[in-house]
DNA sequence: GCGCCCTGTTTGACATGTCAAGCAGACTGT
DNA sequence: ACAGTCTGCTTGACATGTCAAACAGGGCGC
C-alpha cells in the first residue's frame, strides 16, 4: 500500500514547492529587470567569476552548476555573442575549451551581484530570523547528504540501471 | 553600500539553491523513469484531477500553477496528442476552453501519484524529522506571505512599472 | 608509430517555453 | 443593434534546453 503524506508532511512539501515556484519567479524577474540577465546567465557568470583568473574549463563549470555539457556549450555561445564571455582553447589539452569572463562580463556580474543580493534579502533572507536560517541549513544539509550519495558527482554519465540507482540508501 | 550576506545567511541561501537544484533533478528523473511524465505533465494532471469533474478552465489552471496561459495552451495541445487530456468548449462562455482529463489521463495520474509520493518520501520527507518539517512550513509561510503580497494573484497581467512593483512591503 | 578506444566538446534536430500578435465571443453605451 | 472595447484563448516566430551523433585530441598496447 502507498504511504501517503500526513497533513504535516503535505504542508511542508507543498510549502516547499510553492516557495520554490514563487521565489524563483520573483528572483528571476528582479534579475532580468535590474541587470538584464537570466538566471542561467547569472549562474554562469557568478561561478566563473569565483574561479582563479575568471576562467574555467567548460566541463568543470557544467559539473559545478549541474548542467549538461551540451547546454552549457550552447549557452556559452549565446553569451559570447553578447560579449560576456569568450572561449579560449587551453594549451595543455587540445580538446578542452575554457570559458573566460570578458571585462564586460566582469563588470556586469559585479553590478548584478549587488542588486541580486538586495533582491535575495528583500524576498527571502531578511524575512527569516536566525533560527529559520539555521533550520534551513540543517534541512538542506540532510537532504543534500542523501542526494549526493544517490547521484554521485559524475553519475549522470554512467548508464546505471534504474533499480540500482534508486535503491534507498542503506541508512 | 551593499549589505552582503553573512556566513549563516549565505549557508542557508546556498543550501536552498543547491537543494532546489538537486532535489528537482532527482524528482524529475524519478517521475520520467517511473511514469513517463515530465514535471510539467504532473503539475497539470494532478491539478486538474483535484478539480470537480476532472475539468478546469484553462485560465484558472494556468493561474493555479503559475504558468502563462500561452504556455499552458501549447502544453495542453501536446498532452492532447498523447491522449492524456481533451479540450472542451464550455457552454456558458463561447471563449473559454476547458481542460478535461481523459480516462487514460486519470489512470496515468493515479498510477504516477503513488510512485511520486514514494519518490518524495525517499528523497525528502522521510529524511526530515517533525521539527524540520515544522520549520520548513514556517519558513514557507513567511516567505509566501510576503511574495503573494508583492505579486498579487493576478498581477502578471498588469503593466505595473517596476519601481512600483518592487517596493518593499511597508512591514 | 599506428590502430584503437577513451574523453571533452560541438553540432543539429527536435522538444519546450516566451513574447507579441491575432481572433472570436462577450460586454457597454448610445 | 451595433461600434468599440475587453477578455480568454490560440498561434507563430523565436529563445532556450535536451538528446544523440559527430568530431578531434590524447593515451595505450603492440
Amino acid at each position: 500500500m502507498t504511504r501517503w503524506l500526513t497533513d504535516d508532511e503535505m504542508r511542508a512539501w507543498l510549502g516547499y514547492r510553492r516557495l520554490r515556484t514563487l521565489l524563483d519567479l520573483q528572483i528571476t524577474r528582479d534579475l532580468a529587470a535590474d541587470s538584464g540577465l537570466s538566471d542561467a546567465d547569472y549562474d554562469v557568470l557568478s561561478t566563473v567569476s569565483d574561479a582563479p583568473g575568471h576562467r574555467m574549463r567548460l566541463g568543470e563549470l557544467a559539473a559545478e552548476i549541474k548542467w549538461s555539457v551540451s547546454r552549457l556549450s550552447h549557452h556559452v555561445s549565446r553569451m559570447g555573442q553578447r560579449g560576456l564571455v569568450t572561449r579560449d582553447d587551453c594549451a595543455s589539452d587540445g580538446r578542452s575549451a575554457t570559458v573566460v569572463l570578458t571585462d564586460e562580463g566582469w563588470a556586469t556580474i559585479q553590478a548584478a551581484a549587488k542588486l541580486h543580493v538586495a533582491s535575495v534579502r528583500r524576498h527571502f533572507v531578511d524575512l527569516l530570523d536566525p533560527a529559520d536560517l539555521a533550520a534551513l541549513s540543517t534541512i538542506a544539509g540532510k537532504v543534500l547528504a542523501h542526494l549526493e550519495q544517490v547521484t554521485p558527482p559524475d553519475a549522470a554519465r554512467r548508464a546505471t540501471p534504474r533499480t540500482e540507482r534508486d535503491k534507498p540508501p542503506a541508512t
